[in-house]
DNA sequence: CGACAACTTGACGGGCGTCAACCGGAGTGG
DNA sequence: CCACTCCGGTTGACGCCCGTCAAGTTGTCG
């Protein structure tokens, strides 16, 4: 019933970051049972409706979050990285109202929420550092809110890059000016709100502007302080979640 | 330092929707110190990059929050009603990400964060109902990521108004298919991702169709499934607050 | 080497923005 | 009580950004 030793080390480092966890709460954290599976690139791990009783920590790989509206269309709300809780608003919001599924092969890790109240009971530094955690989710899909609303297709794409290259060097995943993108373009695309036509051809003038430079999936941004103008970036809503 | 009986009176009524209080609860609530003020229409209560060291619940009125893209477009990001804790983020994130502003004329009171933290730890299940309000809150935003990135003009509005209408009569102000708009349709086309003269169409043609009827900023709808069936609303995004 | 997904490119069209003028009601002051 | 102002709403002409459609091209994995 429970993994292998030290499977929350990024979650727990992200939480540190948030609030002071002393070493008790750290133990607490690590002691709490869960179960990891193994899941294969695209697969749905939580779906919309579906009723929920564990929450569920990414601890390898990527993956993203997503509704569907009526005319077919998908919307991607984030996109996640290892140590990133999928779904913490289960804690208290017993159905899904959004789907979770990964880009590449992933490892999960899936407490039982009894598990998560206990903790968040017996440990409210845990619980603060949780709570925060969902309130800078929440901020983040205010911007991204903004930014679907208000910003052009250059500006939008621009953003999205720059979030997912601050948040993946936060996480100690190496420098934002040097990255792959685990993402298809029609992924984000429908992040952004456009088409994968349209986010290829942008890709494409950040390109022949000298902004970025790419090799297949492998960005590396020319003129950091450019992108972030394009891309009306600043990192302030991320509350040093990065 | 204390505003008069019964000032929660709202918001009370809705944590209690939520999760299951009891006497002492409610007591502990409404023990509170705060300090009520009167705000006048248009009034920013809350500007982003501010230090915030209270937290606040609109008494009579209704209120939005916003953020400013570089390119000066405004994004309305939510629509508040009496009962609405306007930025419960701030418990535990100290600096504003977004701006707060009154739409009618309202009554605010203000809560010193730490006698919230104090409640919190003292009072469990009042901390999983304002939890809970703050994850019901970041998955309205989910929704609205889906409406402004992949709905048509006349969908987003459609959408926007079933919210209106259900939150509204959800906090006890009346029925669903007949109310007033307190909003301009500037504030409604900021908060769709359109503009004010697109807004104007689509609600003029939503009355071509027979789906609603106006008078100044009276509606009334005609033919709530239909209205429904254009918006694409369920409102299990709710989760039940409405 | 065939199949398939992701990416790329071009032509074309439409939904919504922009610009600009005008209207109507509410408040205000002479 | 009427002129003036201002804000919100309404209408029409025009145009662009981005979507749509469709046809390649590339890379990868069996």
């Amino acid at each position: 019933m429970s993994g292998q030793i030290d499977a929350f080390g990024a979650m727990i480092r992200k939480l540190e970051r948030l609030a002071n966890l002393d070493e008790i709460d750290r133990a607490a954290i690590e002691a709490l049972s869960f179960q990891v599976s193994t899941v294969a690139p695209g697969e749905t791990i939580v779906r919309e409706g579906q009723r929920v009783s564990q929450c569920c920590v990414l601890l390898d790989g990527f993956a993203f979050r997503h509704k569907v509206a009526a005319n077919g269309n998908r919307q991607i709300l984030s996109f996640h990285l290892p140590g990133d809780i999928l779904d913490l608003q289960h804690l208290f919001l017993p159905r899904a109202d959004h789907n979770v599924q990964t880009i590449t092969a992933a490892q999960v890790a899936w407490i039982p929420i009894d598990a998560l109240r206990s903790l968040i009971r017996e440990r409210p530094a845990v619980g603060e550092a949780l709570w925060q955690d969902s309130l800078i989710d929440a901020s983040i899909f205010r911007e991204w809110v903004l930014n679907v609303g208000q910003r052009d297709a250059k500006s939008r794409i621009a953003h999205m890059l720059c979030e997912f290259a601050i948040r993946r060097a936060a996480a100690g995943l190496g420098s934002p000016e040097q990255f792959e993108l685990p993402m298809t373009q029609e992924q984000i695309a429908d992040a952004t709100g456009l088409t994968s036509v349209h986010v290829n051809r942008m890709l494409q003038s950040f390109g022949a502007e000298g902004v970025i430079r790419r090799d297949k999936r492998n960005i590396s941004v020319a003129n950091w302080d450019r992108m972030r103008r394009v891309a009306d970036f600043d990192p302030a809503y991320l509350h040093a979640a990065a």
